[in-house]
DNA sequence: AGGTAAACTCGACTCAGTTCGAGATTTATC
DNA sequence: GATAAATCTCGAACTGAGTCGAGTTTACCT
């Protein structure tokens, strides 16, 4: 039924990740311990281990519905009746703003989900929503004749998303610092795909 | 001068690099711990530590040297004749296979490279090395009349470069297991830069 | 040759993430 | 309501990366 148990481990749950969040926040990932979280959020340090696989695992998963919460935003806010390159780079900014807005925190993430140790379905499905939502907007785009009727929608979402996370690269290699900057180049990049680089 | 030392010194510098690359190869990076490659190498522990500043440099910096040596050779055996699109194919193919020749090790440099902690100079050096490439294959392809004569050299580098990284992200996810794949959507990616997707 | 300083080596230690297993708490069964 | 089964909890132990500092070797100088 309802449940004291299930009610008590939700409860947990939301503690630990709580205080390792707002730990990790303050002094930075390595800097906290998992004794540090344990104290914290007032559990054995081994209890976080029956909530999360790692210590990776807790801030992976606060990221990841950050993100989503992030797309449904912009979903919901964003008009209909703009050019597809518009859309794309409303799109990615906001991506990137949110994944950029701890540095620490963008940097384990990407690492995680464009590199992982093995493809797991987590990994899978993290990507998929980008790329569904892009082939949507591919197909309105050319619905709308806005591009060439004879595209992969999947290769070209991978041409927009590889573009993205160059720009990602170039910011954590600090070859740009500044939001602006980054939207500039994008939009550079973008226009390049659209009109080709050939005479 | 010469040196008892010196030469003791590069003995054993390679005794480690030997032991840990050989240990990584056979039984994975985590899986190998620093006393393994020690007693490997017949040398203690901290000794290692006088020669690489950790765990992570000592494949990084092999990775590093086997780039450039696979780099060398294509500069060797590469014609001249051919466009800068068949040549920029051969040179990130190149790359990408020498990469992901042990998935492993392709995956940790990604991972340090693309998404450093820090932007270091070995990072920095390392895209460098890249980036000089590229730029130079574009000058010659403007003067050619290959590409548009008023296009940003860095940023078409960049362009290029993120579709490889693409690429990469997409062999780490599993997307493509085959590097005649790879090589395949490189060129469709790479066409369409040249072409653009607007009518 | 002998002495000294610099460089090298490594066993022992620290520190932090992860696992173990025994005891406590909740739920299910009769 | 008692008892068994399942689940949850956490102190203690384990593991492996990285550090420390004392002991050893080598190069250089007079």
């Amino acid at each position: 039924m309802g449940g004291i148990r299930e009610q008590k481990k939700q409860q947990t749950r939301r503690a630990i990740e709580t205080a390792a969040i707002d730990l990790f926040s303050r002094k930075g990932f390595d800097a906290t311990s998992m004794d540090d979280i344990a104290s914290a959020a007032g559990v054995g340090k081994a209890t976080i281990y029956g909530y999360f696989p790692a210590k990776d695992d807790i801030f992976l998963h606060y990221c990841d519905d950050r993100l989503v919460t992030a797309f449904n935003q912009f979903k919901e806010q964003q008009s209909a009746d703009i050019s597809f390159v518009e859309y794309l780079i409303a799109f990615f900014m906001i991506k990137f703003a949110s994944i950029t807005e701890n540095r620490e925190f963008g940097r384990l993430l990407l690492r995680e989900m464009l590199f992982p140790r093995e493809a797991t379905d987590k990994v899978r499905d993290h990507n998929q929503r980008y790329f569904d939502i892009l082939e949507g907007v591919f197909s309105v785009a050319e619905k709308r004749g806005e591009i060439l009727p004879d595209l992969d929608h999947f290769m070209l979402s991978g041409h927009f998303f590889s573009l993205y996370v160059g720009l990602l690269a170039g910011w954590y290699g600090c070859y740009f610092n500044q939001l602006e900057e980054v939207e500039q180049n994008m939009r550079t990049l973008f226009e390049q795909v659209c009109h080709g680089i050939k005479p």
